[in-house]
DNA sequence: CCTGTACGTACATGCTGCATGTATGTATGG
DNA sequence: CCATACATACATGCAGCATGTACGTACAGG
């Protein structure tokens, strides 16, 4: 049982690759499966195969990408040293880096929301969603305080800078620093 | 010349009536031209004689109910009496009620942005953008330092907090606090 | 008349998902 | 060690549906 489950790993991550690529270039809609299989070098029947539809696939290439900005955030945080405060705008900043890559900013930001269904993205159930870290950090910066309406707000304006910086590059610097003023404003005020 | 366009204006408008009533039960997606003709009670040959594709009717059905949530928002805060902060709060509340329609959330906060692009969202061109109404209410509140950047910000935790509110109708009460007090610390602190 | 507008109809194309076929690897009984 | 039974991975053709377009028709107005 070694030879086959192995071949057949190797199969779907070209799959998720070439779905991400895809994607990312062209958008979930405008991307055939057939296109798919062709830049994954197999056939639709091994999609077909690994996956029940087309939605089932982008939901795994959105996995992927969402798992990869989670570490991202979550270490760039972790390696700063100072308070609470220090390592939320840390985090911050590692996120508005990732939405320089058109693979966050399509497939994550854009696309997922619609594909995945928008309630989605509102829970905190996801292990490797973002939203987590920054209701943890409101939660130690306001002690007694539910968490999850600020966490909610912060996150919202987190993803429109995203978008923002996504859109033109420039603003990577000036979003930055208003946010940083709001993250000083809400939390040292 | 009368009667004929008469005519037209009545099957342009039963069109975006429809199509506005099934993008917000089943999304722009799901929903296929045969359905909204059905529902308009008129051809597919009607629909493709007023707008070049089905983008185009969705745009339609966008700018509807954009110019909609727009006014109200509007006449929400310029009727209210006191200052400038009092005039926000009560524009924030306005859209955060509207989003607890579907047809809101639908057609303007989840699928405007794929369909018609998530960039269009991001400017502050459009003649009825909720965003212009932000960005005047922090130029006023902020004299002296560019709105733009803030009001990107804010205008993202309004979003995110409207998608709340619409998924579940019980936050309203919550989020709302939440962006008052939000409002207050950053503009009366 | 005759021209432009508003619509109806038939069709060409492309895409998704499924159903069916095939080849290859693995487990097992003797 | 071998044959048989079975599971897995993949290939291929097809049906259904959706979009957009080409063409035909009716009618209002100059």
């Amino acid at each position: 049982m070694s030879r086959k489950v192995e071949q057949g790993e190797v199969t779907r991550a070209a799959l998720v690759d070439a779905a991400v690529a895809l994607f990312t270039e062209k958008g979930y809609a405008d991307t055939s499966t057939a296109e798919i299989v062709r830049r994954a070098d197999v056939t639709r029947g091994a999609l077909y195969h690994h996956f029940a539809d087309k939605e089932e696939l982008f939901r795994a290439a959105h996995e992927a990408v969402e798992k990869d900005i989670f570490e991202r955030v979550r270490t760039a945080a972790e390696k700063t040293e100072g308070g609470a405060v220090e390592r939320l705008k840390a985090g911050v900043d590692a996120f508005l880096d990732s939405c320089l890559e058109p693979v966050v900013r399509r497939v994550l930001l854009t696309e997922g929301p619609l594909v995945l269904g928008w309630e989605r993205s509102l829970t905190f159930d996801n292990p490797y969603c973002s939203r987590r870290l920054l209701r943890a950090a409101v939660g130690e910066l306001r002690p007694g305080e539910e968490p999850e309406p600020l966490a909610h707000l912060l996150y919202g304006a987190l993803l429109q800078a995203g978008l923002v910086v996504a859109a033109d590059r420039e603003r990577r610097a000036v979003m930055g620093r208003s946010l940083s003023d709001l993250i000083d404003t809400l939390f040292e005020g």
